[in-house]
DNA sequence: TGCAGTGTTGCTTC
DNA sequence: CGAAGCAACACTGC
């Protein structure tokens, strides 16, 4: 799924795009996606309503409306969200994307749902495993959900000091603090890899265990790679796509993730090496991360 | 054919 | 009781 430069960077897009249109119809071929409320109540709620604003906590989108109730999307594992016009058609009883737009990405031909908006505009949520959610929250709702995240880490209240204070009460595998977004928000997989190869830092090292040089090195390499994967928009080395359909170049840079067997990029001489961590493929190197 | 998968949740087990 | 394990969600690609 999108971890927090994907889903900024798209969050960033829609604001650009979407900002100030009305929503003026929502279809779908997948109810289930709606997690509450249900889709007829969600269509009746958010249709007429204008979009007020555009942000991103931990990796969800937060699209506040005109009657102060936001709809929160969480993208999962494979979902898009695609901004078009009118290359988006129906053939055959399903959506697809028109052969000839800039869209046409096979990744993006999974559209489960359609907001009509404002101004011609159109955006779909493309999502090939129908993992995405999508509800519609009050004030209150929102508060209480977005209560259960760590700090942003490319906020101001994510610090080194932050994180020396988290490490040193937990014994838990390092690997597993950076991926509980009750902890830090936004990181996940992929970057969770990169950052503690940056870092020379093994997965498996208990939290505790981390020394102050560790600790800050591991601190300014959360800041420092997922500032490069925002600038670069992001990684599709699967399915992710921004708004326009077009991939993020971060899959060029990459040191580790999915990178098993071949030369450790840091020339230590070592050979990537695969392992579990909390069930999820973990990739590093055996010889420098310590 | 079989398994892994950029995520999260909720149930079960220890 | 908290922590950890694991299936579930649903489907494609390797």
């Amino acid at each position: 799924m999108p971890e927090l430069p994907e889903v900024e960077t798209i969050t960033r897009d829609l604001r650009g795009k979407i900002l100030g249109a009305k929503i003026l119809k929502v279809e779908t071929d997948w109810q289930k996606l709606f997690k509450g409320p249900d889709f007829l109540t969600f269509s009746a709620a958010v249709e007429g309503k204008e979009i007020e604003g555009v942000t991103r906590r931990a990796k969800n989108i937060l699209i506040t409306l005109s009657s102060a109730e936001t709809i929160l999307i969480h993208l999962k594992m494979t979902g898009h969200l695609l901004i078009t016009e009118d290359n988006i058609k129906v053939v055959n009883g399903k959506w697809e994307v028109d052969k000839e737009s800039p869209l046409s990405d096979p990744f993006n031909q999974y559209i489960h749902v359609i907001w009509h908006l404002s101004g011609n505009l159109k955006m779909a949520l493309s999502d090939l495993r129908k993992f995405a959610n999508i509800m519609l929250l009050d004030e209150y709702q929102l508060k209480e959900k977005m209560s259960v995240y760590g700090p942003e880490p490319l906020e101001d209240d994510f610090s080194a000091d932050y994180l020396r204070n988290l490490l040193k009460v937990t014994k838990k595998e390092i690997k597993r603090v950076l991926l509980d977004q009750s902890l830090i928000a936004g990181i996940g997989n992929i970057y969770a890899d990169e950052i503690l190869f940056e870092s020379k830092i093994n997965p498996l090292r208990a939290a505790n265990s981390l020394g102050d040089d560790e600790v800050n090195s591991l601190y300014r390499n959360i800041v420092k790679i997922l500032e490069l994967s925002l600038s670069l928009r992001g990684t599709s080395i699967s399915d992710y796509r921004d708004t326009e359909g077009q991939k993020g170049r971060y899959s060029d840079v990459r040191k580790v993730y999915k990178r098993e067997g071949e030369a450790c990029l840091a020339g230590c001489g070592g050979k990537i090496k695969r392992i579990k961590v909390m069930t999820r493929g973990t990739y590093y190197c055996p010889e420098c991360q310590k």
